[in-house]
DNA sequence: CCTACCGATCGGTAGG
DNA sequence: CCTACCGATCGGTAGG
């Protein structure tokens, strides 16, 4: 009867917007992330494509939520199940080099190239990435906190300091691998977190 | 006699462009950085602006020069005349924490964020700021197998690991001082750098 | 170095 | 979801 696309075909045009847009954003930057390529790439109008999020801002917030279903898939939840401390620790780390390796996104690591782009503004996708990065960091903690409980890292562990170089080997596989094509880079940061755990 | 302008004024001119740049591409990136922004903040016309350069790309370029003077004044400088081999690795690594430690640029590390935005791209521009990485990086990498072969190191140092993780640290210390404004960053990366070296 | 201008594209809106 | 349109800004040029 009605021409009105139903709710399950709108969503999936939107779900098909936000896919694009995540590829696009993770190799063009997420200002890079235009409208009208998004429709043109897409067929559509760019009224069709904005209509669904109403401003440019909503649109790079819901890319950020994409970005961040898809880490979670990746990383946390393959290390699901496994014990908390430094099993989960070392799963979780197995996750999020693979999870690189696989280069599942042209630009490389989505909130890396984010943090990088908006660290230097002030906003609200600035602070959705802060806040991403964050409750990845906190998650990390909680687990060494709970590996130096339990007695699997040493008592006198610095907590936050090994948080720091888990972090740094994960940015370095992200640079070595996009900015110089480091083939070995994967390995290499493999073998540094081999020895933080 | 002349109302042309002398050739070290227009020197003069070009630098102010140039420093500007800098501070403008280090916060919003090289591709956010507009001829127009730079016209208007410095009182000039877009035509002045870009009569220096001929093309936003040959300004993009000029910009790079501009942050690779700006860090070799600030790194490697600081540690002329220090014994090539541990020494010198010692004294580059604490130059270089303390010149992403002093925020010389509102963005931070000027090359970590033009790294970052031009990774999934192609181009001169690309191209140049990978070259700026890789001369830095041999400088590095010729420097620890100098400190290898003098027995400053162990003689099984995986060199191309140990760059590695100097690199990891320093762009774990622009992420969380940028992104999170960790003041205690700094600190951490000297205590990693010091279990390297 | 300027004014004056170009076509292209930006994000976004009105109305259907 | 579309067409048609808006003002603003983009990089860049002509001519002086």
């Amino acid at each position: 009867m009605s021409p009105r696309k139903t709710a399950a075909e709108t969503r999936h045009t939107r779900q098909r917007i936000l896919d694009l847009g995540l590829v696009l954003a993770s190799a063009e930057g997420l200002e890079g992330l235009t409208i009208g390529r998004l429709a043109a790439e897409l067929g559509m109008s760019k009224a069709g494509v904005i209509g669904h999020f109403g401003t440019k801002e909503s649109l790079q917030l819901a890319v950020i939520d994409a970005a961040a279903e898809l880490f979670v898939r990746e990383v946390p939840e393959r290390a699901r199940g496994v014990p908390r401390g430094l099993p989960y620790l070392r799963a979780a780390g197995d996750a999020w080099i693979s999870y690189l390796e696989r280069d599942l996104l042209p630009g490389g690591c989505f909130f890396t190239a984010a943090a990088a782009e908006f660290d230097g503004r002030e906003g609200p996708v600035r602070d959705a990435v802060v806040r991403m990065s964050a409750f990845w960091q906190r998650e990390l903690r909680v687990n060494i906190w709970r590996a130096v409980s339990l007695g699997e890292l040493p008592p006198d562990t610095d907590i936050d300091q090994l948080l720091y170089e888990i972090v740094a080997i994960m940015l370095a596989l992200n640079h070595f691998r996009q900015l110089h094509g480091d083939v070995q880079a994967p390995a290499r940061a493999r073998r540094a977190l081999e020895r933080l755990l």
